[in-house]
DNA sequence: CCTTGATCCTGTAGTCACTACAGGATGTAG
DNA sequence: CTACATCCTGTAGTGACTACAGGATCAAGG
């Protein structure tokens, strides 16, 4: 009688799961603690030992940390995706107001790249009594 | 006999200074418990007394936040800055360097802003068996 | 003079998403 | 059998704050 998990070849001790995914080592166990994964099954000497859905179930998660969602997003959308992967509404409603709060930012950053390269641009690089950098970040009504 | 700081309308509580910057009380004595900001002097009763020239400090560690520089960052400004304000070509390194790093973060979440975008695009919004923000998700091997 | 409420003080702990390390128990190769 | 790698738990550190506990002091009103 064969674990439902599938054969030897697939079960992987936490280096190599580590090494497939990227996720550091320290990090899986952290993901475990805070529940992002689900308690590791445990093999006779008490080390941890995952399949490929625990595989799957972490890629999906350092996928997610790329493009920029909280955990917090993260065990949402794994909640959705889980056992009654009903509603795509709500997952959609996850990822479009994550995407605004990344325009929100990229249109902050440009604000600021816009000034910043205009303050560096007036700086000649030489030993000068008044940096316009300093000088921009010194005036104190311009919020 | 005055004191050096000027007359008395200049010298204000943690409160006051709180007000007028938008900077935290919490966060002004945390700047000066790590030393982005000097140690203030006290008045008999032990309270911290600010005058025009700390709110000057404060107001542009304030906006050099908002501009996304670290406290690390401040701090060498401030040193730049400061008694022998000598070299505006290492405040132009750090404001460049800095740039340089808000332009790689733009360039991120635009490439980001684009793959959600078209991922969320194909959503009907409808409960559906396979939803394309999971199934982008779930790629394994799209790194 | 006394009370009330605002403000201040110090110090500690919590947040997020990890990372690093201490100190110990196993596993594997030569 | 001895190295050395890998694993385990648990704790503490990071950055940039925020929040709270527990106490002192101040300003205004009765």
């Amino acid at each position: 009688m064969q674990q439902i998990t599938g054969p030897r070849a697939d079960r992987m001790t936490i280096g190599e799961l580590s090494q497939l995914t990227g996720v550091n080592i320290e990090t899986i166990r952290y993901y475990e603690k805070i529940k992002v994964l689900p308690v590791a099954l445990r093999a006779e000497n008490g080390r941890r030992v995952y399949g490929p859905t625990e595989r799957r179930i972490l890629a999906f998660v350092r996928r997610s940390r790329e493009l920029g969602f909280s955990l917090d997003e993260v065990r949402a959308l794994l909640r959705l995706g889980g056992p009654d992967k009903a509603s795509c509404r709500e997952v959609r409603e996850i990822a479009a107001r994550h995407l605004d709060d990344i325009r929100a930012r990229i249109g902050d950053l440009r604000k600021l790249e816009r000034l910043l390269t205009k303050t560096v641009a007036q700086c000649t690089g030489t030993t000068a009594p008044d940096c316009p950098v300093l000088d921009i970040l010194d005036v104190q009504g311009s919020k």
